[in-house]
RNA sequence: CGGGGAGUAGCUCAGUUUGGCCAGAGCGCUGCGUUCGGGACGCAGAGGUCGCAAGUUCAAAUCUUGUCUCCCCGACCA
């Protein structure tokens, strides 16, 4: 391809909007232009990288046995009412009604729809396992995309569904697509690390998580310095904490006084106390049932754990007059003590029950409760001991101290198991001519932030450092002297040949000035860059040399297209699995 | 959705407090000339319903009200 004519409008100003590096790269190096918030369109060179991503992750999806397809974009809601998933997705959802009044929503995943194709298709053992995959667009109204295409609200996924007999089947289909994961990131020149992953609203009973660690990601993932543990946020288990030591006496539990002093900043002030030594009590609600969560006043409790901890049902935080019903008090107020027989569940997080002495709302309105002792003035036995907060520094896990680091979540796996298959009736007989349901599992990969992360983690103050793999070429040849026919001739030459041998390759054949070439070049970060300039040209030479390096050497006008072959080649075996 | 900020030329922004002499700068773009290996320089030019709508006023980018959009901080996910 020849720069002159390609459309590459690269800018030298830094985008206002833009906060991370990919970001702000991805800008500048005219790989994309955001549309409205969260959309954007890809121009010539970003989609040449997402396209050469898209054949790595299709390429490896088809080697691990998955098959291709393509579901619509637009889906009938009533999928998404059989699988509850309308409601759980909530306004997430994109959501809109056709002409003749039917209810549709764009697919910001796909399980409803493969599975609903395999219940009409799959009838027996014989036809399992099989595993279908699709890379297309999905929809997702954030309530605040962020980052460039970091998090945006349209973006390509591949995701995959697989169907099996047993669980057995199951995980063997998922030990592939992990594995597959594995070969696909470390072909896009990507440093991960994998952790174990919560399931949330796509149900189910495991989930690794990909991540790509950096200072921009989202999501935090935590670890064991010695490896032996590593697991998102959501997931990540804290050990309990050692039992506070009782000081001899403490006095009788006191009511306090604390006029329209509800938070826990607040009270601490007045009672010059600190959050650490405060209980807070938080009142949830499931569809039918009221739960207390009692939890240290500096911690916060992960509600994924408590999902979990109710057995998995949709739980949240109650409106203010269940609250209100519930303590006697208005928000803000809420204690344990008496509160055993006013709601369904109390549960009690670890680090709660090593506390000594706690400071609790009374469940009277602008009263607190202080020199409460777990055991004397609340019966531990009414609560159940559980781990329900999240990580924090200072955290251990099975004795190894946790570890916090940022990433963006470039793809996750999970196990399903059966949810969607009995919903949506996907049934096969077994051997035996008994029915049942297929044991699914499903698999994603966000293939913009594969760009975007790639982006995050290989750049320098004057752009992008492609891995090879996902370039938009692979060698760009820098005519410093267009106007030199000499000079443009040996450029034009090198060029046809390395295009003959098959590399990809852009000439930079613009009448511009070095510099501006050069400060471009630096931009858009193709990995081999190979120079032609009048000097060296008076010497019979040219010079190459990598993005990710200062230094050129200088190579015969001859040997050019070879020595850019072997550069090209060595940094593709870097990435070789 | 809650809290904060911003919409003026393709981009980055000044001007708004104190209404008029205020449609501006730099970059980019077009033409000519000089330059030509790290975003050159000179001259000449093109380009804006000041987000939109209503209002106040002799007069509105500037004041009032409404509205839309974008960005940042919190709760979801690839």
């Amino acid at each position: 391809m020849r720069y002159s004519r390609m459309f590459i409008p690269t800018v030298k100003e830094v985008p206002a909007d833009a906060e991370v590096a990919s970001h702000r790269l991805m800008i500048r190096a005219a790989l994309c232009r955001k549309v409205a918030s969260g959309t954007y369109t890809y121009l010539p060179l970003g989609w040449r990288s997402l396209l050469k991503i898209i054949a790595i992750v299709r390429e490896e999806m088809d080697k691990a046995g998955a098959q291709e397809i393509l579901v619509p974009v637009m889906q009938p809601a009533e999928f998404w009412d059989k699988t509850g998933r309308s409601t759980d997705y909530g306004p997430t959802l994109f959501r809109f009604t056709d002409r003749h009044g039917r209810k549709s929503v764009l697919e910001p995943t796909a399980e409803e729809v493969v599975t609903y194709l395999a219940a009409g298709e799959i009838s027996s053992y014989k036809q399992l396992p099989i595993n279908l995959y699709q890379i297309s667009p999905k929809f997702r109204d954030e309530f605040r995309p962020r980052f460039g295409v970091i998090r945006s609200r349209e973006f390509i996924m591949k995701d995959a569904y697989s169907f099996d007999a047993d669980p057995e089947g199951l995980d063997k289909s998922y030990k592939a697509m992990y594995d597959a994961y594995c070969r696909i990131f470390k072909r896009c020149g990507l440093e991960y690390v994998i952790v174990e992953a919560e399931s949330g609203e796509m149900g189910g009973s495991g989930s690794h998580q990909f991540t790509v660690p950096c200072e921009s990601g989202e999501d935090t993932i935590i670890y064991t310095e010695d490896g032996s543990y590593a697991a998102n946020l959501e997931r990540a288990a804290v050990d309990p904490l050692p039992k506070e030591k009782s000081s001899a006496e403490i006095p009788a539990i006191q009511e306090v006084h604390t006029p329209n002093i509800g938070s826990i900043e607040a009270v601490c002030k007045f009672l010059k106390t600190k959050p650490e030594q405060m209980v807070k009590t938080l009142i949830y609600s499931t569809k039918d049932k009221a739960v207390a969560v009692l939890i240290r006043g500096d911690h916060d409790v992960n509600e994924e754990k408590l999902r979990l901890a109710v057995g998995g049902k949709r739980i949240e935080l109650a409106d203010e007059a269940t609250i209100e019903k519930v303590t006697g008090a208005k928000v803000g107020f809420a204690g344990p003590v008496g509160i055993a027989n006013k709601v369904d569940t109390i549960l009690m997080d670890h680090a709660v029950a090593a506390m000594a002495v706690w400071v609790t709302g009374a469940n009277k309105t602008d009263y607190h409760t202080k020199n409460v002792v777990p055991g004397r003035d609340f019966d531990m036995n009414n609560a159940q001991l559980i781990d329900i907060r999240y990580a924090v520094d200072g955290d251990t896990y099975d004795g190894e101290k946790l570890l916090f680091k940022k990433g963006i979540e470039i793809g996750q796996v999970f196990k399903l198991g059966t949810k969607y298959s009995e919903k949506l009736g996907a049934k096969f007989l077994d051997e035996n001519g008994v029915e049942k349901p297929c044991i699914m599992g499903c698999y994603g990969i966000g293939i913009n932030r594969i760009l975007a992360s790639a982006i995050e983690i290989s750049n320098d103050n004057n752009g992008i450092i492609w891995p090879i793999s996902i370039a938009p070429f692979e060698v760009l040849i820098t005519c410093v002297n267009q106007d030199d026919e000499k000079v443009a001739q040996v450029a034009e030459n090198i060029y046809q040949d390395l295009m003959r041998k098959g590399i990809d390759v852009l000439l930079d054949d613009r009448s511009l000035r070095g510099g501006v070439k050069f400060k471009d070049a630096d931009l858009i970060g193709i990995p081999v860059r190979v120079t032609v300039g009048r000097k060296s040209v008076a010497e019979g030479n040219v010079e190459i040399k990598l993005r990710s390096e200062t230094k050129s050497t200088k190579v015969s006008i001859e040997k050019a297209t070879d020595k850019a072959i072997e550069l090209v080649d060595s940094l593709k075996e870097e990435l070789k699995t």
